[in-house]
DNA sequence: GTCTATATGCGGATAGAC
DNA sequence: GTCTATCCGCATATAGAC
């Protein structure tokens, strides 16, 4: 059962980054747990920074159509009319989770590189992130505009980032939330169940909560 | 108007750090922008991860003196029977923002840096920040399960990581999201507050999504 | 395709003069 | 407290033999 070395690089490296992150891990630490040389990666992918965007590509593309393809048949299904927050919110969120689960160990590995990876502040990886997740973006967000017509756009947009930033914490840390838990086999679900539930309950907005900024400290303060 | 070194450091520490992260930024590049001497920072913190520590101490703790300040004047006022989900989340998240408004320029870098170190994967870098964070952690676990009585631990858990996650990105992106918009005086107080709303309904949780998890396909596959 | 050897530079940290 | 000079290791990347 021979594997490429290429395969080995990739798989090496995205347990690695996911552990250790991009800057931390070394190509060094790559090759010598692969087993393979040094030179090794250079050669097959040129640089540090494109075995990362193979890295990405390979996982995101499959969990960025499926994104689409849900939400086609979504749209499609409903005659574009009556699609449910909750059911825009499952298009979104349940590809990278339930493809984790079809891809076993690396998929864990890779669903934390992708949760730190949507925190990164270095300006060339978050414009790899944005290449594959562009077109995503910009169709969910009309469609979140469809589902919630009373928020004002940078309402839309400030929602869309907490969702994100909640999704990415999820991804982050389903290793040990899944782990802290007593059941075993039903967690990964769990995690899922809750997200979206979790995110329904935000985009949806609770409009009891004060929206003028000087009424922000009431119930805090005396 | 002279200046401590150590305290330029600090500030030109906790720039640098926010906006290229912890590793990505060194020492020279601190010590340069600065304007002091590269031996300086050895002098003055001991280690780089001295100085992070000491730029996190800084900030956090009048920021974490806030919340549990808060959170004491809540269940005194309320005699801890009639806490309400929306008083507690502003107790916790009410506190970094407007400490950040007060701060001015270096408040908004700090509240990016933090924002970046909730997801940092670094085990020592989590370690400081757990350390500042231990205290105000378990006490708004224990007070949101008091407002929550009908949620298992675990659930409580896992919605905390999805709070945290979304602060987080509401804190690392600010900057953006605060710049995106077209009124520039309100901008800050709007986005804490969209993100209480967010989170009062996220914690509050829709029982209408489904629990089970052969049903998490509902309303996304025909 | 795979290997060894190496070019080249930056990193944190420190010694010791002032 | 501040400076210069330097130690020493590790980083990415490449040249060139096999």
């Amino acid at each position: 059962m021979k594997v490429d070395t290429k395969t080995i690089i990739l798989d090496t490296a995205e347990r690695l980054f996911a552990d250790s992150g991009f800057i931390a891990t070394s190509l060094r630490d790559i090759t010598s747990k692969a087993n393979v040389n040094l030179a090794a990666v250079n050669y097959h992918f040129g640089t540090k920074e494109a075995l990362l965007a193979a890295v990405m590509e390979r996982r995101f593309r499959p969990i960025n159509d499926a994104r689409l393809q849900l939400l086609d048949e979504l749209e499609a299904s409903t005659n574009n009319k009556t699609i449910t927050l909750e059911g825009l919110l499952k298009a979104f969120l349940i590809p990278p989770f339930h493809q984790q689960r079809e891809w076993g160990e690396p998929g864990k590995k890779f669903l934390k590189l992708a949760g730190h990876i949507h925190g990164e502040n270095n300006e060339e990886i978050r414009l790899l992130l944005l290449k594959q997740f562009v077109t995503v973006l910009e169709r969910f967000t009309k469609a979140f505009h469809h589902v919630l017509p009373h928020l004002e756009p940078s309402e839309i947009n400030r929602r869309m980032a907490f969702l994100i930033g909640a999704m990415a914490f999820a991804m982050m840390n389903a290793e040990q939330i899944t782990a802290s838990d007593s059941k075993d086999s039903q967690q990964p679900e769990q995690l899922l169940t809750s997200l979206i539930k979790f995110c329904v309950g935000g985009m949806t907005g609770s409009d009891s909560a004060p929206t003028s900024s000087s009424a922000v400290l009431n119930g805090v303060h005396k």
